[in-house]
DNA sequence: AACGTAACCAACCGCCACTCT
DNA sequence: GAGAGTGGCGGTTGGTTACGT
């Protein structure tokens, strides 16, 4: 228990007395925890502690064990498989992490909550809408989404193709399946959403030849019959297809003059630069602003 | 090269629920 | 039943690194 939580309430030695340290784990103490649980175990984080010879709470030294240590643990790098769960899982249970880890061998909480902060919060911010909100969560399900799953399947198709693409690729959403055993396999529907979006230029684009975590950019390269492909690349210049709007909808720029503040944005960069790490682009924007609009 | 800012992530904090005595 | 001890969880902080100017 933390020395401040109420684990270290009346009865129990303070900080000073026990001499606790705090802060990063030293080498050295990181081989005293795994040496003390490779011979005796886990559990009882207190008294581990302090047989172990280690001047940290029990607290620190679960944590410390549990999110660096432990050897099954895996640490950055996450995949767009796992980014398709840790989107569809949050978008089930929301802020409940632990569940969602569970769900992603080798991965900690702490992780799935600093990647979710870090990268996905990031852009509801940018895009001044909450994280919580039908708008954002309809962009993931029906933007991100697809795209990670496209992504995912041009990496086997690569794979296993020799990189021929796909033909077949077709713009989906994902929905999760959980078997009775706990499982959760990823699966695919066809939506018809995607099918408004598009056609603008490079110059209100920010699509390049590189992918981002979402797969943001080459999704349309390597989805051709994809209702997002309309659009391509031509050596360094970019096509565009002949503009099919709908009579109801407004065209990306309609909406980029009346539904954000695109000074921001270029302010932060999203027109100019490598948007290769952008999570969202100019039709991600626009897709969102597109659903807000007619209501989804 | 120096500085400022953004991004990332390990660690901490506070609370709650559970177990044990 | 009450209180102490503990584990677990979600939120937050602060240090470090990367990047841009």
């Amino acid at each position: 228990m933390d020395v401040h939580g109420q684990g270290f309430s009346s009865g129990t030695q303070s900080e000073e007395e026990m001499d606790l340290r705090r802060g990063p784990w030293t080498m050295e103490e990181d081989l005293i925890l795994v040496n003390y649980i490779t011979n005796h175990g886990e559990g009882r984080w207190n008294s581990l502690a302090r047989c172990a010879g280690l001047k940290r709470t029990g607290k620190s030294c679960r944590l410390r064990w549990l999110n660096y240590l432990r050897p099954d643990v895996r640490r950055g790098n996450i995949t767009p498989e796992e980014q398709l769960l840790i989107l569809e899982l949050h978008s089930r249970w929301g802020n409940r992490w632990s569940k969602i880890a569970q769900h992603l061998p080798g991965r900690t909480d702490n992780e799935i909550k600093n990647y979710w902060r870090t990268r996905v919060q990031k852009h509801a911010k940018q895009l001044q809408c909450d994280v919580n909100s039908k708008q954002f969560k309809d962009t993931m399900r029906y933007l991100w989404m697809p795209r990670l799953v496209e992504r995912i399947r041009a990496a086997a198709t690569a794979s296993s193709n020799n990189n021929i693409i796909d033909n077949t690729t077709t713009t989906t959403t994902t929905t999760i399946t959980e078997l009775p055993n706990g499982q959760l396999i990823p699966q695919n529907y066809d939506v018809g959403c995607a099918q408004v979006k598009q056609n603008y230029t490079r110059e209100n684009s920010c699509t390049g030849a590189s992918s981002d975590s979402f797969g943001t950019t080459t999704t349309q390269v390597v989805s051709p019959t994809s209702d997002l492909t309309d659009y391509y690349f031509r050596g360094n210049d970019f096509q565009a297809a002949p503009i099919q709007f709908p009579e109801s909808l407004t065209s990306p720029l309609g909406y980029f003059n009346h539904g954000l503040d695109f000074s921001t944005a270029d302010q932060s960069g999203w027109f100019g630069g490598d948007m290769t790490e952008n999570t969202w682009n100019m039709d991600d924007i626009w897709f969102s602003q597109q659903q807000s609009y007619n209501g989804i």
